[in-house]
DNA sequence: CTGAAAGCGCTTACAG
DNA sequence: CTGAAAGCGCTTACAG
C-alpha cells in the first residue's frame, strides 16, 4: 500500500508538506499543492486513518446509541443524522442496544467509546446518574435526542412530550370522549424510552383540565412497540367496559391498538377512536390520527448542534449555550381514526 | 489518559506483557496476567484504538452499507448483524446511500473503507463492474446481502427472488384471477434495489406458466417504498381497466397500492386483492398477504460469514467457498388482503 | 511557505 | 513466559 513516503518522494517534498497540502491546510503554495495532489492521485494514495488518529488525535468519527434502529423514530433520526455526519466528513459508529441493559452498560461505561469517536450522539437512551457520571468523564462533546436526563454540557434536541400528549387527549376530548384509555411502554424497564412517562402527564393533565380524574384501569404499560399496542389493548379490553377512545404513546403502539380492536370486532373509529404520536411513515396507509413530530428535523439539527463547534462553526445564539434545550414543534394530525363519541 | 507504560509501570512488566496480558494471549502467566489486569483496573485503563490499529494492522471495525435504513428489510439485516458484530467485539460503520449516485461512489470508490475496516457487509448495494473492481482491490473480506451482482471471493446471502415472485403470483392465479398487475423498482434507477428484475422474472414466469401472457399495461414502474406503490397503482388505475389483484415486488409498495386503492374507492380483496414480499412488521396489522423473508436470519447469517474466517472458525462445509450463495426459504402467508377473482 | 525530527500509543518479531 | 527495541504511518511544534 502506498503510503505518505510515497508521495513525498514523488513530489519533492517532505511529508510534513504532503500532510499539509493534503489536508488543504493554507500554508501551502498552490504550485506545491498541485503537485502533491498529483503524485497523491497518481499513486492512488489514501491516508491510513489510524495513523492519521494517531497522532493527529481526532478520529473524525461518531458514535450514535439508539435504543431499536428498526423503529420508526430511531431509523429517520438515524438516517437524517447520518446524512449530515458524512457530508461534515465524519464516519458514524451505530449502537443499537437493542433492548438489553448490557449493551448499555458496554457501550457507556466500560470507556469503550474513549479515544474511538469525537463526539457522541445518544437518542431516547435513558441515563442513571452513574451513566451520566461516566458520559461526562470522557469529557467529549455530544448531544442527546428526546431524553429525560441531560448529561452537563450537552444540548438536548427534542419535543415538548407533555404539550404533545396534552393535545393528543384533547382531541380526543373535543370529540365528546369521556372514557379515554391511555398505553405506553412500561416505566420499570430500564431501557423504555424515557419521554412515555411525559406523555402520560400530558394525557392526565388534559383529562383534569377537562374534570375527568385520571382512571387507573384505564391506563395501561406495556412495550413501547407494536405488539406492545396490541396485549396493552387486549387487557384494556379484557378489564370490561371498553374505552371509547385510546391515546397511544407513540404510533406502533396505537398500530397495535388498531390489530387488537379489529380482532376483538370492534370498528376504528365507530366503536372505539384510537390516537398515536409520532406520524409514522405508515400512519397515513392506516388513516392513524396522530401528533406528529418532526423526526428529521431532529436528526439534522442534532448533528449540527454537535459538529459545528468541532468544525469550529459558531451556533445560533438560542441554542449556542450547552445543556440548552431545542424544543421542536409537533401537530395534530386527524385522520380517520378518530370520530365524534356516540351519544348513549 | 492513562496508557500503557502507566499499566507496565503498576505492574511491575513490560509494555509487550501488559499488551498481551489484556488481550488474553495464552503466553502469559496467570500470575502476571492478574496482575497486570489488577492495575488495568486500577488506572481505568482502556487501549488506544487508534494506536492498537496502526501497530496491530487490524480495526475491530466492519462497514455495513445499506441504501435505506428507513426501510424495513434493511433496518432489520443491521440490526441483527450489528448485534452480532458487536458480541464479537466489533464495532459497526454505518453508510446509509440514500439514494445518492454520489454517496455510493464516495463509499466504494474514494478508497474510504482503505484501513478504516476489517471486512464490509453491502446490503442490496447495486454494483457497476467499476464498483467490483474497486472492491476487490481493497482486497478485504466482504459479503452481500441480497445482491444481484457478487464480488469474487465474496459469500452472498439472499433468497430466491424468482421464486418467491413466482409463489406470489400463482397465490393470486390459483385463486382464480386473471389480470393480475405487477408494480416494482425503476430498473433506471442505478441506486434500485435489483432483486426487483428477478421478482418481474418470477411474476412473468408465472403468467406463462398459466398460459397467460404478461401484459405491459399492467406492469408499473415507481420507486421501491410507500410512495412508489401509491404512485404505481394510481398509474395503473389511470390506464382502465384496472386489474383484479396486484403483485407488489415489497410489502411497502403494497401499503403504498393499499392506499392508492383505497382513495380510488376501491376496497381490498373484493374489488382488488393486493400481495407483496417481506413480511413487514406492520403487514400483520395491514392484513397484508405477503411471501415472507427471513430479514433476521439474513443479517446474522452474513455477518456471521463474514467474521467466521476473521475470528479463525471453520465455516460450514456448505457455505465455507467464497462466491458461495446461501439461499434462505420464503413462505407465503395469506391474510385478508387476498381472495377469490369474483366471477364474471 | 517548507523541512527535520520528535512523538502519538500501541503490537510484533526477535532474542532469551 | 518475558523484555528491549523497532516500527506502524501519520501530524505537529519548532526552526528557518
Amino acid at each position: 500500500m502506498t503510503k505518505i513516503d510515497d508521495v513525498a518522494r514523488l513530489a519533492g517534498v517532505s511529508t510534513a508538506t504532503v500532510s499539509r497540502a493534503l489536508r488543504g491546510l493554507p500554508t501551502v503554495s498552490a504550485a506545491t499543492r498541485s503537485r502533491v495532489l498529483a503524485a497523491a492521485e497518481q499513486l492512488q494514495y489514501a491516508v491510513s486513518p489510524s495513523a492519521s488518529r494517531l497522532a493527529g488525535g481526532r478520529t473524525g468519527t461518531v458514535a450514535v446509541v439508539v435504543p431499536r434502529i428498526t423503529r420508526w423514530f430511531f431509523g429517520v433520526v438515524v438516517e437524517a443524522a447520518e446524512d449530515f455526519f458524512h457530508r461534515a466528513g465524519y464516519d458514524l459508529l451505530l449502537y443499537n442496544l437493542g433492548g438489553r441493559e448490557q449493551n448499555r452498560q458496554r457501550v457507556l461505561y466500560a470507556t469503550h467509546l474513549h479515544k474511538r469517536v469525537d463526539a457522541i450522539m445518544l437518542v431516547a437512551t435513558p441515563l442513571r446518574a452513574t451513566d451520566v457520571t461516566a458520559l461526562a468523564a470522557l469529557d467529549l462533546p455530544g448531544v442527546t435526542i428526546s431524553s429525560g436526563t441531560t448529561v452537563p454540557g450537552w444540548p438536548c434536541v427534542r419535543i415538548d412530550d407533555v404539550a404533545a400528549a396534552r393535545t393528543a387527549t384533547r382531541h380526543l376530548l373535543d370529540l365528546g370522549h369521556r372514557r379515554i384509555a391511555h398505553i405506553s411502554g412500561d416505566p420499570d424497564d430500564e431501557l423504555a424510552f424515557s419521554a412515555h412517562l411525559d406523555r402520560r402527564r400530558g394525557h392526565q393533565e388534559a383529562l383534569r383540565a377537562a374534570g375527568l380524574q385520571p382512571d387507573p384501569s384505564l391506563d395501561v404499560e406495556s412495550s413501547f412497540d407494536i405488539a406492545g399496542g396490541t396485549r396493552a389493548t387486549e387487557e384494556l379490553l379484557r378489564r370490561g367496559d371498553p374505552p371509547t377512545a385510546i391515546f397511544a404513546a407513540c404510533d406502533e403502539m396505537a398500530m397495535g391498538a388498531l390489530t387488537a380492536l379489529r380482532d376483538a370486532g370492534l370498528r376504528v373509529p365507530q366503536d372505539v377512536s384510537v390516537i398515536g404520536i409520532d406520524d409514522h411513515a405508515l400512519s397515513g396507509v392506516l388513516g392513524l390520527s396522530t401528533i406528529a413530530q418532526p423526526a428529521v428535523e431532529q436528526g439534522r439539527l442534532a448533528a449540527q448542534l454537535l459538529l459545528d463547534p468541532l468544525c469550529g462553526r459558531a451556533l445560533d445564539a438560542d441554542v449556542s449555550k450547552p445543556d440548552s434545550s431545542v424544543i421542536l414543534d409537533t401537530r395534530l394530525v386527524v385522520r380517520d381514526s378518530t370520530a365524534p363519541a356516540r351519544a348513549n
